[in-house]
This record gives C-alpha cells, sequence and structure tokens, in this order.
DNA sequence: CTTAGGG
DNA sequence: CCCTAAG
C-alpha cells in the first residue's frame, strides 16, 4: 500500500484541508502576531485584567476638589461599612491620620463579637484594610486633577452601595470578575467547620498601620514601594549588574517601610553616566509597623504608580526589558550592595493599584492575615445570590504585591515608569497563586469542597477574600492546581485540565462554559481578552507623572522630554532586554499540540498555533515548536531524566510516532522519489 | 512573516 | 525561550 503523497493527507489518516488562504494573509499574521505579543504578560490574565480594569477606573475616576497641602499628598480613604446599610464611606484623609481610618470588618460585623471599631485603625478588624495603596492613586488624582470628571468628587462614591449594585459612575461592574462556582456538596446541606472566625489581623493591628509610612532621607534616591507582601526574591526575575534587586527582610522584626533609610545605599552616582541604573527593592513583606510609626513623615510618589498602570498595554507590548534578563546574568544584592549614590531620596508610599473597592463599585472589603498575605484581595463580593448551588463571586480587585524601587534621583521618569512596569512584569510573570481568605483566615485546604468550607450560595461572600501570592516554587501552574482552580480557571491553561466540568466561570459579564479538558482550542481559557487596558497617551501620563512633585527628583521634564525617552537607543536596547516569562506547558496544552501536530504535520507551525492554540496568545508558533522539539527530545529520555510536570507517556508516544512520521513524510517530499519510504510507512501505519 | 535550528 | 539565517 502506498501513501498518499499529498502531506494533506497527514499522520494516522488524517486529512489535512490546506489552510485557507485568507488565514495566510499578512494582515490576519499581523494581528495574530500582534495579539500574540500583546499577550506576553499575562499568565496572571486575571490579574493583568483585574488590575487594568482598576486601573481603568482609576482614571476615570472622580477626582477631588480637596486638594491636600503640598507636602501630604496621600490621602486616606476611609472606608466605614455600617451595619445597617452597608454603604461604604469613603473619604480623603490626610498623611498622619492613618489611625484615623477606620477599618471595619464586615467579619466583626456578622461575628457580632464586638462593636464596630469606628476611627480606630488600630483596633484592626482589618478585614477592611490597606486602603492606604489605593489611596495613592487618588491622590495622584487629586493633585493633578486631571480626573475630574463622572464624579467630580469623593463625595459622590461615598456612599456606593455596598453590595456593588449602586455605582458610582466610573463603577464598572462590567470589569468585575466573576467567577461561579458551583457548590456540589451543597446539597448535603451540610456545612462544616472551617469557616474559620479568626480575624487575623485583629490579633496583629499594626500589620497595616503604618503603611503609608515614606520618608525622605537625605540622600537622593527614590525608593517607590508599590503595596505588595511576601514576594520572595526568586520571583523576582529580573536583574542585571546595573539592576540591584533587594529583598528585604520579611521579618516581623523588619521596620518595613517605615525605615526606608536602611535600604539606601551609598556610593557613586551614576546618574551623569546617563546610564539608567536602577536599583529595584523587591520588598517581601508584610506590613508589620508599629502602630507609633504612623507619624512618620511622609512622602508619596505613588503617582507615577498610576501613570505605570496606565501605560500597561503599551508597555507589555515591549515586554523585554531589562528586568529580565537571562538568568546566568542576574544578581541579587543584598543591601549592602553596591550603592549608586550618596544623595538619594527616599520616598515611599504605596500604591494599592487595585483598590477597587475604593471607587465605590463594592464594599471594598479587604482581608488580610495576619502572616501578611502577600496580597490582598480588595473588594469581593457576592453579586448575585444565586441560585441552585452555585457561588458566586466577584472579584474586584487584587491587590498587587509590594514592590520597592530605588533608583537614582536623575533618573528620569520614564526609566521609573518602566522600571516599575518591569517589576510588575516581573512580579505578576514569575508566578503568582491565589490563596483563599475566609473572614481573614487563611483556607488552605485546597480540596475542602465550598460547601465544607463554609462557603455556600447563602453564605456571606463578604467575607471571602483571595489573595495573590507568590509562588513559592515558581512552579508551573499546573503544579499548584488546586490552589486556585476554583479561583481561576482563566489564568493558566492549566486549571483547564484539572477543572471539574461542574463549574463555569464567569469572566467580565461573559460566561465561557468550562471547555472539555481535550478541547484542541486552548485559547478560550487561556486568554482573556483584557488588552483593552488602559493605554492612555503616554502624554497625558507623563504629564501626570510630572505635575507630581513627589516624584520631581529629575529636572521637571516636559512630556516631549518623556516622550522621547523610549526612543532612546540605549532604552531601547533594555527594553529589548526583557525576556518572557517562562510558562510551562501544561498537558492540556501538549495534548493540544501534539494532536495538531499529528494532523497538520511538523511544518506547519503557524497552522499548528492557529488550529490549537489561537487564542493562546502567549504562544507563538515558534513556542510551539519549541516545545514540539523538546516534546521529542523528552520522548526519548527515560523518564528520570524529565523534569517538570510529568508528560503521560501515551501523549509522549504520540509524539515519538507523529514525529517519526513526519520526519518520513518530509523526507519523502524532499527525495521527491521515496519508495522504500513508502514502503517503511504503510509498515508503520 | 514563517521556518528551522542552534543557543 | 531567544536569536537568526533563509526563504
Amino acid at each position: 500500500m502506498v501513501l498518499p503523497k499529498r502531506l494533506d493527507y497527514g499522520f494516522n489518516g488524517y486529512q489535512v484541508p490546506p489552510m485557507p488562504r485568507a488565514t495566510r494573509s499578512a494582515r490576519g499574521r499581523r494581528t495574530f502576531r500582534k495579539r500574540a505579543e500583546n499577550n506576553k504578560m499575562c499568565p496572571f490574565d486575571l490579574l493583568a485584567t483585574v488590575a487594568g480594569e482598576i486601573l481603568l477606573e482609576r482614571e476615570s475616576s472622580p477626582a477631588s476638589t480637596n486638594a491636600s497641602n503640598e507636602k501630604d499628598r496621600s490621602i486616606c480613604i476611609e472606608q466605614v461599612r455600617k451595619n445597617e446599610d452597608k454603604a461604604v464611606k469613603i473619604e480623603p484623609c490626610y498623611q498622619g491620620s492613618i489611625d484615623t481610618r477606620v477599618l471595619v470588618s464586615e467579619l466583626a460585623q456578622q461575628a457580632e463579637e464586638s462593636p464596630l471599631p469606628q476611627n480606630d485603625g488600630h483596633s484592626g478588624f482589618a478585614s477592611v484594610m490597606s486602603t492606604d495603596c489605593s489611596e495613592c492613586f487618588v491622590d495622584e488624582k487629586l493633585v493633578n486633577g486631571e480626573n475630574k470628571n463622572e464624579m467630580g468628587s469623593f463625595a459622590s462614591k461615598v456612599d456606593l452601595g455596598f453590595s456593588g449594585y449602586r455605582e458610582s459612575g466610573d463603577c464598572k461592574l462590567d470589569c468585575g470578575t466573576q467567577i461561579i462556582i458551583k457548590d456540589e456538596l451543597q446539597k448535603t446541606g451540610k456545612v462544616s467547620n472551617g469557616t474559620g472566625a479568626g480575624i487575623s489581623c485583629l490579633e496583629d493591628p499594626g500589620v497595616w498601620d503604618g503603611k503609608h509610612s515614606a520618608l525622605v532621607s537625605s540622600d537622593s534616591s527614590v525608593k517607590v514601594r508599590l503595596c505588595g507582601d511576601n514576594i520572595p526574591l526568586s520571583s523576582f526575575p529580573a536583574s542585571r549588574e546595573d539592576v540591584k534587586i533587594v529583598s528585604r527582610d520579611d521579618d516581623e522584626n523588619s521596620s518595613g517601610c517605615t525605615h526606608p533609610s536602611i535600604i539606601r545605599k551609598s556610593g557613586r552616582s551614576v546618574s551623569r553616566i546617563g546610564d539608567r541604573r536602577i536599583r529595584k527593592i523587591l520588598a517581601s513583606r508584610y506590613w508589620k509597623v508599629s502602630p507609633k510609626l504612623k507619624d512618620e513623615t511622609r512622602s508619596n510618589v505613588d503617582g507615577d504608580f498610576k501613570s505605570i498602570w496606565r501605560n500597561r498595554k503599551g508597555c507589555y507590548r515591549r515586554q523585554r526589558s531589562q528586568m529580565n534578563i537571562p538568568f546566568k546574568k542576574r544578581k541579587f544584592f543584598g543591601r549592602s550592595s553596591v550603592s549608586n549614590s550618596d544623595r538619594w531620596i527616599s520616598c515611599e508610599g504605596k500604591s494599592d493599584l487595585l483598590e477597587k473597592g475604593i471607587n465605590g463599585d463594592t464594599s471594598g472589603s479587604c482581608m488580610k492575615t495576619r502572616g501578611g498575605t502577600a496580597s490582598s484581595v480588595v473588594g469581593q463580593h457576592t453579586s448575585i445570590q444565586s441560585r441552585d448551588s452555585y457561588v458566586k463571586l466577584r472579584i474586584k480587585s487584587f491587590r498587587v504585591p509590594e514592590l520597592l524601587i530605588e533608583m537614582p534621583d536623575t533618573a528620569t521618569v520614564g526609566s521609573l515608569k518602566r522600571t516599575v512596569m518591569e517589576a510588575m512584569t516581573s512580579i505578576l510573570g514569575g508566578g503568582l497563586r491565589v490563596g483563599v481568605l475566609l473572614q481573614g483566615k487563611k483556607v488552605r485546604d485546597d480540596n475542602k469542597t465550598l460547601s465544607q468550607t463554609g462557603i455556600s450560595h447563602d453564605y456571606p461572600l463578604d467575607a471571602l477574600g483571595f489573595s495573590l501570592e507568590p509562588n513559592p516554587s515558581q512552579n508551573p501552574p499546573s503544579l499548584c492546581p488546586r490552589d486556585s482552580s476554583s479561583i481561576l480557571p482563566c489564568d493558566t491553561p492549566q486549571p483547564l485540565a484539572s477543572y471539574p466540568a461542574d463549574s463555569t466561570v464567569v469572566h467580565q459579564g461573559t460566561c465561557h462554559a468550562s471547555p472539555e479538558p481535550h478541547m484542541v482550542n486552548l485559547g478560550n481559557f487561556i486568554e482573556s481578552d483584557h488588552d483593552s487596558a488602559p493605554s492612555p497617551a503616554d502624554t497625558s501620563v507623563d504629564k501626570s507623572t510630572t505635575d507630581s512633585k513627589a516624584l520631581v527628583s529629575v529636572p521637571e521634564i516636559n512630556v516631549e522630554a518623556l516622550a522621547v525617552v523610549p526612543v532612546h537607543r540605549k532604552l531601547k536596547r533594555s527594553e529589548m532586554a526583557q525576556r518572557r516569562i517562562r510558562r510551562p506547558f501544561s498537558v492540556t496544552e501538549v495534548e493540544a499540540l501534539v494532536q495538531a501536530v499529528e494532523k497538520l504535520g511538523t511544518g506547519r507551525w503557524r497552522d499548528v498555533k492557529m488550529r490549537a492554540f489561537d487564542n493562546a496568545k502567549h504562544r507563538t508558533y515558534v513556542d510551539l515548536k519549541d516545545k514540539w522539539k523538546t516534546l521529542v527530545h523528552t520522548a526519548r529520555i527515560s523518564p528520570q531524566q524529565r523534569r517538570g510536570e510529568p508528560v503521560p507517556q501515551e501523549l509522549l508516544d504520540r509524539v515519538l510516532a507523529a514525529h517519526a512520521y513526519w520526519s518520513k513524510q518530509q523526507a519523502k517530499q524532499q527525495l521527491k522519489q521515496p519508495p522504500e519510504t513508502c514502503l517503511l510507512s504503510s509498515e508503520k501505519y
């Protein structure tokens, strides 16, 4: 028997119709590529998405006319949830008044264990906390006054519907991530323990207190703190000779940012060299600061973070950045590491990029465990009382793990932006996982069902929180599926494999039925098309940045100047240095790949991509090709030598078979007349 | 832009 | 994953 010569008849008898010409159009390819590129960074689409959404909101959020004095540029937001109406009160307050923030735990209310600790930041019913991070943004708005739009003032937001139904102009409920999880055990009606009642923060009021501190030290480096916690240094996958990453002590003894000066380094100034030596300090920590520190002088530079985030899209497009440098070149410096300047200005502030709750569309409840969960979720609540035994959640926002950045005061604002962006990207890409908090208590048992845990459709989901935590092992998502399968189904392709069919994900109002594990096209799951993230013209961003006095470590840079920065060869180059984050293929993806290759062969990666990974933006055809390459290699080596998530032998066998087949086909075609090849082929198949 | 391979 | 030569 002789196999058809046309390649259209492929492995295992697949008939492979030639790719429609249309799909090969240059435009299509370009589009595809663009899409792929734009998605480089979102292994954590959810986070990115959320962040993006929040950004959007922030941008459009009302600016208060109630500008603060030039010194106190940060604002504290008070969120007071009242028992009765559950209204969220948000008020601007100024630095130094941290302790006036009221963090009321809704849980507390429910537990009725104690009266609402109004105006007592230390009482620490910290279910709602860390509003400080977001304030920064608000602050900037105030300062810049550029966001006086829809709402007009904070007041507008003050009484946002707690449930989120009552929206304040800029609220975007639609943007909320909604997750519906079927509570399969609900029917048993059994609600076991595990509805942990501990409000951990209660035990440690100091955790959040003092977060705002930012000091202006004598030296002239700018230290910026992005909110976050416990980010292990290892999860900061970027560094290079001129990038310094300093891990801060996570210990309780660590005074955190209240003593930023300790991070400061002395040394020669490199600024004039024009090189963009930037120090990035990734602080892994949670704020455990004694209340007494609250009075520290603080300055706020968060405004820039906002800018950074606004640039999300643009930045992502240029993901290559100095932050991701081949690991070989990475260096991590301790605090005692080389310094770049003697004069640094240390200022820190946190920008909780994701305090969406403040924007009013949600309760904005934010939980934080005493243990210092890396990041906490803000504003998540039940959107609707679900029927059946489904639990609906709406994750309003996530806080981004803290991030400390230090750079010479001579650095440009543009470089700061990039730096922050890079840091963010690194963190996001470095591996995050989701933690679940129930009444402030971390739920560790991933195997419990929701109902067992106490999360049912009638459970006060307001008490449920999620946190983004650095993934310690940086393992492929697939290694910790249980951790997030119920929460981040759209985050990584992996959940696909382990995700039970009884779950449904509602994302941005769009409901994607849970795809079968075998589905060829992984895309729907992998992607979350949120590239619509705000990417306002850089100019506006730059403007605001420039306006922000706090950041003026560089002689006023005008918009034009900033705009020019990126064009600089050097910068471009550094940006180009960014390496994409590593995203191991899940078994599901491998299967899809194998299946596609079986049909299409090994020489049509673009087609393979379109067929099986069309929606997986982060998988380029080159990636697929490479993966196939490694798969073949993997299949040939002994199982002991294999690493990473084990690929089922069955799949590997298919890989070898398909590879052999297509290799022959290729050879056949090249030889034009390979009779014996056909014979072999026919024998084999 | 795609492929194919080496790094 | 990156980089690049080829086509």
